[in-house]
RNA sequence: GCGCCCGUAGCUCAGCUGGAUAGAGCAUCGGCCUUCUAAGCCGAGGGUCGUGGGUUCGAGUCCCGCCGGGCGCACCA
């Protein structure tokens, strides 16, 4: 409906640059708006106010031009005026309404799609990536669903996409993990270690020593670390995986790729980046990075460079921040990094740096990583490595999903992985459902950081705010089903005569279906921006009308003795049952058909 | 000290590339079930959009300073 408005207001333009009355080089970008006022129309215009300037006339006067001078040949427009600092406001004629919901209907479960892979875009959100060395837990929770609910909105855009999870299976924290798994071994032989500090103390271990032990015996009890390290790491690696995988499942949440870091060790591509680099010659051998700025780091005794000092021995360096084109820095980052330690080994940021090249490799034209904030620093870094591979930088993009504070009655749940005692993600699906879950986490941008009380979620059942999305669905689906035991069921798309549509006048629904007619755009703007949340709030906005609705008109019902009428507002609610199911889809959230009333307190 | 993010109703948060009288949910108060589910609807109160400048026809939105909060500034992953 909007992009027929936009065809007029462009024609008309045209028309007046033919006849010479205004002139400008391009059609300019302005914006087609539903206004907040319904007094204003049914659309509102800025393009007499964004031309102003360029063709050298007032708003109102170029406001003028464009409605004496309105090239609408088909009739769309039934009034249009002038108003405020040079807006225009119009009427559409009402079939223009009432036609949407014949769009929503013939397009099915692809309402509010673009045609699946119609970009020929290609890619990539990678999310979660949580270590292998356990669960799955509630500090990963919002950058798992919110992952999932990009990935879902760019495969909505029509972009072809590959969910993916890197796996830090490299490095000292498996290494403490397998040597953890081995003591727990130990101990189920009766062999008496202790848990040093920083080993992984939770039960969960155990289990992974028992399935260990069940499956090789005692084969590693007396065996040199070389020969059991290997062996109880990649134990501790798949049990750990496949509990992650299990949670994901519970959340509906399933990766096409699970992408381990240690292949990109093994197959020799860690070594081969450091090459390219050095051919490039972005690298150099140092004691300590070069940094962008003069002067001294300035770095607080407590920070943890301080700390792990001694580690800084120096090595081979990677211009992340000196590199220069024209004499003048071009990448974000501080200070140089470390690719090589002085012993030769990578670093983490080695094997991610060939991890994000092997991204562009693969073929991806957008690569989106979906961090936690505490992760943020890491992001200069790699944009600073692509760009020093010479790939275009813009075609990954980061996602820094903030914190999240967990409450309880009031009080911060502190996820501690010394104690062991982490809350899982399983158990909060669990406790609270996936809908639920998944609902709170896309609600707000990723970019805020809030607070989220357990307690809430659990006990306000009834008044969660999914529910209000779900019941908005499931009143839809209710109303249908009533009219089929009425015996005026829906006659549907296809058999729905112009007459019936046409009994789709009140302004109620002609708000809705105006509504509806956005969902491509709202997806296709949400996508753009990586923020599901719009989504979400789109649909609220629709409940909202169908719920006030409802009420409105209960003594005009949907389901009346005028079978003509019955079959115009039935093809309105079975439009909007498709926009929500295609939406919530969209989000990840179910469309139920029923909802049991919640019992009574 | 430096960098990134945030500051909008009592609370949790929306506010699209700057647009007309700043919104929703929760909470509070007052109404609405003999009709298609009241997990719903209607109404009321509640705001100097942290603060001070600037940019322009027009600023919650863009720029700069300041205040307050979070995260980061290890060759750990």
């Amino acid at each position: 409906m909007k992009s027929q408005v936009r065809a007029v207001i462009n024609a008309t333009l045209d028309a007046l640059k033919a006849k010479g009355l205004i002139a400008f080089a391009q059609l300019p970008n302005y914006s087609v708006e539903v206004p907040k006022q319904a007094e204003h129309g049914d659309w509102s215009c800025n393009v007499a106010m964004v031309m102003s300037k360029a063709v050298g006339k007032k708003p109102p006067e170029l406001a003028e031009l464009i409605i004496s001078n309105l090239a609408d040949a088909s009739g769309l427009i039934t009034s249009i005026s002038k108003a405020g600092p040079g807006f225009l406001n119009l009427k559409l004629k009402d079939s223009a309404f009432q036609q949407v919901a014949l769009d929503v209907l013939k397009a099915g479960e692809s309402w509010g799609r673009a045609a699946p892979q119609s970009t020929g875009k290609k890619v990539m959100v990678e999310f979660v990536s949580a270590n292998p060395t356990g669960p799955v837990h509630i500090g990963h929770a919002r950058g798992t669903f919110m992952g999932d609910a990009i990935a879902r909105l760019m495969d909505a855009a029509g972009h072809e996409v590959t969910r993916e999870f890197y796996i830090n299976d490299f490095g000292n924290q498996v290494d403490t993990l397998g040597r953890t798994v081995f003591k727990r071994y130990q101990q189920l032989f009766g062999v008496k270690v202790e848990l040093a500090e920083g080993e992984y103390p939770a039960d969960y271990v155990i289990d992974i020593a028992k399935t260990w032990k069940a499956e090789v015996g005692d084969a590693y009890l007396n065996q040199p670390e070389s020969a059991w390290l290997p062996k109880a790491k990649a134990v501790a690696i798949r049990e750990n995986l496949n509990a992650i995988k299990a949670t994901l499942a519970k959340a509906n949440i399933a990766h096409d790729v699970f992408f381990s870091e240690a292949s990109l060790h093994d197959s020799g591509k860690v070594r081969a980046i450091v090459d390219v680099y050095k051919d490039r010659g972005v690298t150099y051998e140092a004691a300590e990075g070069r940094r962008r700025e003069k002067g001294d780091k300035v770095r607080d005794a407590e920070s943890k460079a301080a700390q792990y000092a001694d580690r800084q021995k120096g090595g081979t360096f990677l211009m992340t921040a000196t590199y220069q084109e024209n004499g003048k820095y071009v990448l974000k980052d501080e200070e140089d990094r470390v690719i090589l330690r002085h012993d030769g080994t990578p670093v983490y940021l080695t094997a991610d740096l060939a991890y994000h090249k092997e991204k562009f490799d693969r073929g991806f034209d957008l690569a989106v990583d979906v961090f936690g904030a505490d992760h943020a620093g890491h992001v200069p870094r790699i944009q600073s490595g692509m760009k020093l591979l010479g790939y275009d930088e813009t075609r990954l993009k980061f996602v820094l999903v903030q914190m999240v504070r967990i409450l309880r009655g009031g009080e911060e749940v502190k996820l501690s992985k010394r104690s062991g005692n982490v809350y899982e993600l399983a158990d909060l699906i669990e406790d609270a459902g996936a809908d639920v879950c998944r609902f709170i986490f896309l609600m707000k941008t990723a970019n805020a950081q809030f607070d989220f009380d357990l307690d809430d979620v659990k006990r306000q059942s009834k008044d969660n705010p999914v529910f209000y999305f779900q019941y908005g669905h499931a009143r839809c689906a209710s109303i249908l089903k009533k009219a089929e035991e009425k015996g005026t069921r829906f006659v549907g798309a296809t058999a729905l005569t112009p007459a019936q549509l046409a009994r789709l006048v009140l302004p109620e629904e002609k708000a809705m279906l105006k509504k509806m007619s956005l969902l491509g755009e709202v997806v296709a703007s949400a996508a753009e921006k990586l923020e599901p949340h719009h989504v979400l709030y789109y649909c609220q906005e629709l409940i909202a009308d169908f719920h006030s609705y409802y009420t409105q008109y209960k003594s005009d019902p949907i389901i009346s003795d005028d079978a003509e009428k019955t079959q115009g507002r039935l093809a309105l609610v079975a439009a909007l049952k498709q926009t929500l199911k295609s939406a919530f889809a969209i989000l990840g959230i179910s469309a139920p058909e029923y909802m049991e009333s919640p019992p009574e307190e």
